[in-house]
DNA sequence: TCGTTTCTAGAGTATTACTCTAGAGTAGCG
DNA sequence: CGCTACTCTAGAGTAATACTCTAGAAACGA
């Protein structure tokens, strides 16, 4: 049962890996289901025995990679990291994540599609709130002592990732060539400006 | 010579306005060239006369877009607009764009695809540094008088747009049904204390 | 009226996502 | 070992669809 169960998950391993290299070189459309298939050396049956489409492959994949983006992006704060610190790593864990895992990050944010992402909205939805909660109870108490101005958790997401990902997006998709961690220490600056508190910002204010 | 211009024109008018229909309903792989066709009462010569193949639609239907939301961002600001009114202005515009042209900005943020913008990527490139320029004009002063923090034209426009095109995103995509013009204030604030220099702070702090 | 060019028409083709039927491998149970 | 039930593998077959090809219509200049 075990050894079947491996055989099993290897070969929808197989098949997904396989899946994630061809969308990255050819794109969700350019991908044939017969190359995935033959990159993974696995038979048309057990393509369409394992996952119903091309699309649910898609699917799965895309909550596989956002769960490896939130758990580098939870692992970024702890609830020992201050305000302006803790801004700092966020934006950080970004931009290393993006760049050192390109194929994925370019799999969840260029060639992922809505339409197809529709049937798993809810676990989506249920990734997403989860990486709010731990980003939460990191940001939280901040709120409460000044050191962070008080918004909403989508809207500090918004400033920490907003910017940073038109860098990322420009970069994903070959418009732009420069590595979007350059632009890491100005981001950081703005994007403490825009949600550290004034008591915060009074204690180590910007030096030149 | 000039009706045979407008009666081409308006068949491939026809046909990309249908694309766009077409695209937003159906997504870029689930739209069918007869879809398109059938809309724009053409035959499949005339679509494949006009435009060599379906991604050639889609990358110029995605410029002619690209033109049109940037002629509403440079529209936003003009010489006479302060620091604090132009970062509104600009993060207004886009919001308003965004939920106005609800169509056309799905198809710019959602549906297009930077393999099949590639053949386009000079043009778009083109427009790119057009739209920069314009709010250069706009910009460069203030920064020279410190009323703007300095930074690179690029970094400012993550400032603005970034945060705003996370909800937009959201909505666009259906993920969020909420309308993000309801985060236009919030999202000022935080652009403001982002990129606007002490001084222009100074003069008309936050006030609670 | 003729020649040239541009556009329209729609039948034909090759590719590809997906279906279907058959059978191999494995576990449970006596 | 044999029987049953089940999961997974195999690959031939099918329907859909982006695109090609050949022929002709329309526009236009001479």
């Amino acid at each position: 049962m075990d050894r079947e169960a491996a055989q099993v998950a290897t070969a929808r391993d197989d098949l997904l890996a396989a899946g994630l290299a061809v969308f990255d070189r050819d794109g969700f459309e350019g991908a044939t289901v017969a190359a995935i298939r033959t990159r993974a050396r696995a038979s048309n049956g057990s393509f369409f025995h394992l996952f119903g489409s091309k699309k649910e492959l898609a699917g799965t994949l895309f909550l596989e990679i956002l769960a490896r983006y939130h758990a580098a992006i939870v692992a970024a704060v702890d609830e020992s990291c201050g305000a302006r610190e803790g801004v700092a790593r966020l934006i950080r864990a970004h931009l290393d994540w993006v760049v050192n895992s390109r194929r994925e990050a370019r799999y969840l944010f260029e060639i992922s599609r809505s339409e197809w992402t529709e049937a798993i909205r809810g676990a989506q939805r249920t990734q997403n709130s989860r990486l709010a909660e731990a980003v939460e109870r990191w940001r939280a108490p901040l709120v409460e002592r000044g050191e962070l101005l008080p918004m909403t958790s989508s809207v500090f997401f918004s400033q920490i990732i907003g910017p940073a990902q038109i860098f990322c997006r420009a970069w994903l998709s070959g418009r732009d060539r420069t590595d979007p961690r350059e632009q890491a220490e100005i981001l950081i600056a703005c994007a403490i400006r825009a949600v550290v508190g004034p008591d915060a910002i009074q204690k180590t204010g910007e030096t030149a």
